[in-house]
DNA sequence: CATCAAACGAAAGTCACTTGCACTAGCACT
DNA sequence: AGTGCTAGTGCAAGTGACTTTCGTTTGATG
């Protein structure tokens, strides 16, 4: 999707739940289409230029992008967190450096018979995480 | 595997370490095994009735029997962990209520087809998590 | 342009987990 | 059984990723 309707669609869901498209907000949608894979919190401040202060701003920034689900958040194995834009509505799964945080897309889905599963078990409100961490090439010598 | 059997299992393993089993350990894993489903460390000390104090102790071997496989380390959204005793080498994935944190096991596992993926990507010492989250027909209502 | 809730900013708080260090206790070897 | 080595423990303090509070600013709406 490209950047510019990605906006777009990021503005009519904001307005659909009453939030507003602020210059912070902006500049944080922008620098999260700048990343070529999921960056931390701290990661996405700097690259929206605000300073350090303004991790807070970041933070409930990202909040907002997931309930309006264009955003996704990434668990690594010490229980922080990337961040990724996404398609509204979708989600995807990651091979991750657990050295270098580098990750790409991994194209395996099993969301749809694990949602009927925890539906059958009376379960709603269903999401899931699939992750997959290693080493990199790079990272496995040093 | 009948406790007496993870038991010796565990000694092994530990003996092969250069690890000793102590009083505490000896408690904390007779705790964990006293649970029919993936509990939080604080769950834990409680259960091998020592004093709160001694979470760190907790914390300790919980990772010395994840380092000898017979333990694992459940994600939750919030980034808090539950732990759950496994056969060794084993691992489960689960449906996890998001509010009670009550959770049974899936029977679902893409672990071979991920781990070839990953290492065909050039990723060596390879994990993966899958969890699939939710609210449970008790916690929904309310 | 006035209004007013949404958003922001600074500072302080929370909480799960980790670390440093002095003390204790398994285990191997006499 | 005793002794020495080192893993393990207990306490207290530290870490770090978020979260909350509250007064101030700002963007959409009329």
């Amino acid at each position: 999707m490209p950047e510019n309707k990605i906006h777009l669609e990021v503005i009519k869901r904001l307005q659909a739940k009453g939030a507003r498209m602020t210059q912070k907000r902006q500049r944080i949608l922008k620098a999260l289409t700048t990343f070529d894979r999921p960056a931390s919190a701290e990661e996405i401040r700097e690259r929206a230029e605000l300073p350090a202060s303004d991790l807070v701003t970041v933070y409930r920034n990202l909040e907002m992008f997931q309930s309006i689900e264009t955003l996704q958040s990434i668990p690594l194995e010490n229980g922080t967190h990337l961040f990724e834009l996404t398609a509204p509505g979708e989600h995807y799964h990651h091979l991750i450096c657990r050295k270098c945080h580098n990750a790409e897309r991994l194209d395996v889905c099993i969301g749809r018979s694990v949602k009927d599963k925890a539906k059958a078990k009376g379960f709603s409100q269903i999401t899931h995480v699939l992750e997959v961490y290693g080493l990199c090439g790079e990272c496995e010598g040093a």
